[in-house]
DNA sequence: GTTATTGCAAACAATTTGCACCCAC
DNA sequence: GTGGGTGCAAATTGTTTGCAATAAC
């Protein structure tokens, strides 16, 4: 582990006061270079230290409205977690459910404008294109 | 029920043959000008038929694949159905969960460019920014 | 008739919550 | 000591599935 969290943390917004766990939930999901779900944090996290599931699910909480991390819903329903550094904008399958990430960000513009305005204090954005990709629209996949 | 679902097929692709239910489905889609849950469409559903829970989930599952609804998930966890016709741009506040739309969409030209590319059919897209809204960041809200 | 669709109820799985315990300050 | 954080297990809840009955063609 040779990341340290406090690296982890943005200096413009006031610093939070983090747990051990959170912050080792931090360096995991830094560690990670894919969003991963909670049960997969808890299961690596296991290897660590003693930690409950349900602490993993509360700290990610606490993260997320730090705006440390995002989370996202794949086909299966199941909530992906990623550090707010990372990428949210992907070629989403309808039929075989898989992402392709996008490298391009085309909202870069709006968000730099929307943060202008006071209404609204935005951490990160997330843009998902939805349709069948090749095989699927070959009718190749389930 | 003024709108014959007929009117709600995309005369692009090709038509897809739908049940008595899923033409339902998507007439009531069409009547509600907000996104809806499923339980939300089955509640109003029974109103007029005799249907059951899992036959909506199972409709919205096949109307999806056809590329005629799209959904995303609400700050409750609970999926919230639209037809694609409808906005999906949004700022949702981590704090309260209250999305609130957008009307600038800045990702048209490139939906457009992806569409040449043969690799991907595009249904739609979904663009979210997350942060907190004023109430939120002044903690005057939960 | 054959096949896909349906309703119902049971099953499922991810997530949340209650609560006693423990730690930091 | 006091308040928040934690682990565990039980509860919750949106969604999915098995299956017999039904409708479609």
């Amino acid at each position: 582990m040779a990341v340290s969290s406090n690296d982890l943390l943005p200096k413009s917004r006031q610093t939070p006061r983090l747990t051990r766990h959170q912050q080792t939930v931090l360096e995991i999901l830094h560690q990670f270079s894919q969003p991963a779900s909670a049960q997969n944090l808890y299961a690596t996290l296991r290897q660590y230290q003693l930690i409950g599931l349900a602490t993993v699910y509360r700290s990610l909480e606490v993260l997320k409205l730090q705006g440390l991390v995002q989370s996202r819903i794949d086909a299966n329903g199941e909530a992906l977690y990623s550090l707010v550094e990372q990428d949210q904008h992907y070629l989403t399958c309808l039929k075989c459910g898989q992402s392709t990430p996008l490298d391009t960000c085309p909202v870069e513009n709006l968000e730099a404008q929307l943060r202008q305005s006071a209404a609204f204090t935005i951490y990160y954005h997330s843009l998902e294109f939805f349709g069948l990709c090749q095989p699927c629209t070959l009718g190749q996949k389930a």
